[in-house]
DNA sequence: TTGAAAGCGTTACCAT
DNA sequence: ATGGTAACGCTTTCAA
């Protein structure tokens, strides 16, 4: 409870004087800003953060606003920019904005109009045309991390090129029946899938394929991948015989339908998935790498510069996703060679 | 920017009666309330925070206190104490403390100490004696999901029982060689674990089984029971045939790690574990049902009781999981009888 | 280099 | 039922 005032009168000082002690604004001497934190640390003295933020302006607290919580994303990217924050001594008021809630809408109607942050980062947020509205009508600065950058700074991977990449290389081991699992399955496409999708037929289409172009909707999630890919591999006359899959969690969920099919991971079929999950190691799974955690601490790096500087352009960093090679892809079975892969940490020697 | 100030203005009337209009505190005509319930709206007036936690007291926040946020219990229980959260108006700021981080130092030092919260709910803590103190030094009401409970509110299940019924469902199916499996490697128990092993250890003694109990040490996480399974299901002659593990993440991994080396689940092998994890239904598995988003929202409500009243002593919620019996257990091969039960959505009719 | 005093935007007490 | 005013705890001119 203790406040700037009883420091100050300790340290036999004016408020004034302490205040720019412990601040580090202004001119004080060295010897009472000694007395004053020494003063300070005796009584335990903490700012009243209303207080300063009352008188400041500032509150020193960043807003993340994401979709989900409870994807591998989303979780790595908040931890990315919590551990920015902490470093920084930056509160972190989180809000989780699951669509088609309640709460949601809440969100956006009340809890963001109190402003209680110099800054907001958005994560894969994809606002409807009310929700962007309320969302220039704060009119505080805000980066995304993958996102509807509307103006605003963005980070986010080059999901075309990294769909595109993964496709690329399918193709070049030798496949042709090449199929597209992700983009969800109730009809809405996420902006990152829809790019994806992209990618995917960039690539088929640059190496004549297109007509053997094929989309299998599937959940963004393991079980949506397994129930997707359980679909689709179901008759061995029509099953492809590789799959990109939109991130490796639907990757994953391929996998494990193929093995429970009797489908074996590489020979039978291979799998690309974009992410590298914390999970993809041990499947042996091939992907496209991002670091959402880095993503997340270089959005709040630009977040704080924006804050500093309003009339900072926004910008648009956009990552390059590299490929890293493991256990399930290779030549489709008949061309002869296997795979040409090392096994992964986790492979046992039996077969997939 | 427009203050009360001018809400009251453009009412008509003074600070001090818009001020009770819009918070409801006080006498207000009921003509006036809209007169300036009006103006408010018209400004889109919203009170500054810092203004109102400065004159009240109150910060209208609450501090979410976890070891994670990447795991799915966490998460879970995360979005749950959100969603509750969001139905009365109250901000969420998050301090997610990664045991050995230098953040969790500084969450310890500094953040907690800013006391930008009324109350706070910790979730499986496990704080050291020294994070203890300062805990305790904030003087704020908490309540635990999971932990610590040191004359705190705590919410959990009982996971005593849990594990106990666990093995007892083996134990009735005729499994005689059960082994646990959890408890990180690194040596480090969680408390958690602590009690599951003693639950299991229980049952195993109840049974006349003291002699065959065996743990093996995982890392609470798919990857770690995964790694965890495939050493100790290597030899065919000293393999168990059954597995209770202490939490979903590590009975799937266990079970995909058995798939690998080509031992049926059930019919070689059976596994139990304990969350109901978001795969628990895909894989077929038999656990014991938590729900810790339903934790999170009853902490909430607790935690909103002990704020409103500071003498309500501390309660010990100690919640009964339920057990769900899909197609990961099954009488020990040689018993005769099969499966008895019937596929879950996810089963494909092909050997697992 | 230091201190006095005026805010910052509310709420809440005390009169009226 | 309503208004004036102090108080909340800090920062920040402005003088000295």
């Amino acid at each position: 409870m203790s406040g700037i005032a009883e420091v100050a009168r300790l340290a036999g000082v004016s408020k004034s004087t302490a205040s720019r002690a412990l601040t580090g604004t202004g001119y004080v001497s060295e010897s009472t800003r000694l007395r004053v934190i020494e003063a300070a640390d005796s009584l335990r003295y903490v700012a009243s953060t209303s207080a300063v933020s009352l008188a400041t302006g500032r509150t020193q607290n960043i807003g993340v606003l994401m979709p989900y919580v409870t994807r591998w994303f989303f979780a790595e990217v908040l931890e990315g920019i919590q551990d920015a924050l902490l470093a920084r001594d930056l509160d972190l008021t989180l809000y989780d904005a699951r669509h088609g809630t309640e709460g949601r809408h809440r969100i956006f109607e009340q809890f963001l109009a109190r402003k209680r942050f110099d800054g907001l980062v958005a994560v894969g947020l994809e606002p409807g045309d009310d929700e962007l509205e309320r969302l220039v009508a704060l009119n505080r600065p805000m980066v995304s991390v993958v996102g509807a950058g509307d103006g605003t700074s963005v980070i986010e991977i080059d999901d075309d090129d990294a769909a595109r990449r993964a496709t690329d290389h399918l193709i070049a081991l030798g496949h042709r029946h090449i199929a597209f699992v992700g983009g969800t399955a109730d009809g809405h496409w996420a902006q990152v899938d829809r790019r994806r999708w992209a990618g995917y037929r960039g690539s088929m289409s640059d190496a004549g394929l297109s007509a053997e172009t094929l989309h299998v909707p599937s959940d963004v999630s393991l079980p949506g991948g397994y129930a997707a890919a359980v679909d689709l591999l179901g008759d061995a006359r029509t099953r492809p015989t590789a799959v990109v899959a939109t991130c490796d969690e639907v990757a994953i969920g391929t996998m494990i339908a193929a093995r429970r099919l009797g489908i074996r991971v590489p020979t039978d079929l291979s799998v690309v998935g974009i992410d590298d999950h914390e999970y993809a190691e041990m499947f042996g799974l091939t992907t496209l790498e991002q670091v959402p955690r880095e993503q997340g601490a270089t959005a709040v790096d630009l977040l704080l510069r924006h804050i500093d500087d309003p009339e900072l352009p926004p910008s648009v960093v956009r990552l390059h996703a590299r490929l890293i090679m493991r256990t399930s892809t290779a030549p489709p079975s008949g061309t002869g060679s296997a795979t040409f892969l090392d096994s992964p940490m986790g492979d046992t020697g039996m077969p997939a």
